[in-house]
DNA sequence: CTGTTAGCGCCTTCAG
DNA sequence: CTGAAGGCGCTAACAG
């Protein structure tokens, strides 16, 4: 591999010049910048990562923290970690993956330690997420993707749910439906602050009975026939029911079945809508699910752009972007028609 | 951040002691040992990584390469990807993600480059991967995710296909069952040499005539409504079809209603297994669908454990592990009953 | 068993 | 606009 020296030796030019010319830093006339361009070409010269890390102390190496053991990853993370990897390849930097679990803030300390990474980005970010204050005090600049309610003046990118469920609403209405039931993630994944879950729990309700609708919520653990029961028996109490509003991939499969199962044909009697999904599991079903689906490549862009931003001083307001999710309709939606019984 | 001086300061010692005291390369006397402990615990000092990569010339990081365009990737890879990252850091190597195409080898080219990364692990590796010979001619260790039938002598770590489907078979054959069915993926994949796809389609109907079953292999694409239909054809004309063998995940919810929708329960009627298979895809479904899992954990901290062994020279011979999957029963499988009709 | 020292390849100040 | 030179923090000869 040919290095610096040879370059400046070959354009007959001093290392530095060669350094200059590479990064801009310093103005290079150009028939110096000619000759160095034609040098590096022809040693097929690449600078070296790591000997430009040591001597700039900044290593262009970024982390993406996630937490695999918490909440089952789904087909969405996986998407946003490629996305996060393409974004900061595009921008000159590297992703290095560190898998930890949140509250282990130790382990944290232990890859910070190496001082291997400028910067870190915080997956599945909850509300009083240790991790905040412990980089914040460690002064490693660092971008949550999600958002913590209790950490003040930090920024984000996150979706925006209250906009994504005032739609999901808005869109079954104009569909004519008045009786409309979610089904949200379990209890203990409400308690445990998770954010979506949180604020579809606080929208919901409230804007549902702001639109004068009947409506319930129901909290479903990560299987499908939990769903299915809860649905069910929904659907047994109230047979006005004709539209599912579901924020829990793990459970679309009950859901439909539960419609099915009562007699009633989706979409022609009742409508199955999926709250941030993915493409991946709403088309594995039968009907296809219609699905608010999350912007995750410009949301992960987002993190990775603003993260890069702070890094390189092009930092100026402190970036709070929300993104609502994007409907795609399928053949699980359709108009509100009153149910004639099974 | 103290660095190796302050720790040699405090300790009495020269930076070199510290250094040999750390990485073992030398004998350390006891005492100095032990004030180098001390010292190090005080100033709670932890070597830097990038000044440590420049000096040794070898930086401790893996590369991961995936290909996310090329096949929808999985719930499965997911839990490879940080089972390695995992599997990396507990051997004190970092993983960085590079996400590329196939063909693409000069991407490969300039992350190579920048000469970040020890070695390489290459995911979705196909029959005449082209990564493969390039990452040999360059002289970079790497090891393969799957294997290329095409690379002689090359190392990998893959599923055994071959013994999961004799197993697979084997298991229905022990329940019954005489006329088994494989859902493949499609055609196209068959053709790009996709291993798994290719394994099985040369496997299924040379065993299972072994066996004289009534057999039969289907090509689905990766849509549900495609492998409905399909199967459903298949029950029509074969009505004693007593078990399906899915190799193909995004086609399991439409080989389930197909059994419904011919008046067969499952797993009462018929049987539906999956093939390579992950928990995640398997139990969103209902009936919980039985499933040959992958054995992700142990195939990838293998490959992981091979590359770094390499890198260490503790690599002896040349190792071509496989793992067949993992039985996983749930409630798509049971005892063959013949089928009395709709 | 231990210390001294020359790099690793590049960046960046300082001097011109 | 350019060059010389001193590190960045650590490893690994080399010399005891």
């Amino acid at each position: 591999m040919a290095t610096i020296r040879d370059v400046a030796k070959l354009a007959g030019v001093s290392v530095s010049t060669v350094s200059y010319a590479i990064s801009g830093d310093r103005p290079v006339s150009a028939s110096s910048k000619a000759r160095i361009q034609e040098a590096m070409r022809e040693l097929g010269y690449r600078p070296n990562a790591i000997a430009r890390s040591l001597a700039s102390k900044r290593t262009r190496i970024l982390a993406l923290v996630l937490t695999p053991e918490e909440r089952g990853i789904g087909l969405s993370e996986l998407a946003l970690i490629t996305c996060a990897a393409r974004e900061a390849a595009e921008k000159g930097y590297h992703l290095v993956l560190w898998a930890m679990k949140t509250h282990d803030l130790s382990e944290l300390e232990n890859q910070l330690a190496h001082e291997l990474v400028d910067g870190v980005i915080l997956m599945e970010v909850r509300n009083a997420d240790p991790r905040i204050p412990f980089l914040r005090a460690r002064g490693l600049p660092f971008f949550p993707f999600g958002r913590d309610d209790t950490a003040q003046n930090e920024s984000f990118a996150d979706t925006d749910f209250e906009l994504t469920i005032y739609r999901a609403l808005t869109h079954l209405v104009s569909l004519g439906h008045r009786s409309i039931c979610l089904v949200n993630q379990s209890a203990e994944t409400l308690a445990s602050g998770y954010g979506p879950v949180v604020r579809a729990h606080e929208a919901f309700p409230r804007m549902a009975s702001q639109m004068g609708l009947d409506f319930e919520e129901l909290f479903s653990h990560a299987d499908p026939l939990i769903g299915y029961g809860l649905c069910a028996g929904r659907l047994a109490a109230h047979p006005g029911t004709t539209a599912f509003l579901v924020m829990n991939d793990k459970v679309l499969s009950g859901v439909l079945k539960a419609c099915a199962d009562s007699g009633r044909s989706v979409p022609g009697d009742a409508s199955v809508v999926a709250l941030a999904s993915s493409e991946a599991t709403a088309t594995m079903l039968i009907p296809a699910v219609t699905a608010w689906e999350m912007e995750g490549n410009a949301l992960m862009g987002l993190a990775v752009g603003e993260l890069i931003a702070k890094l390189e001083g092009k930092y100026l307001e402190v970036p709070r972007r929300l993104i609502p999710c994007r409907l795609v309709e399928r053949s699980s939606s359709g108009p509100a028609k009153p149910f004639a019984g099974a």
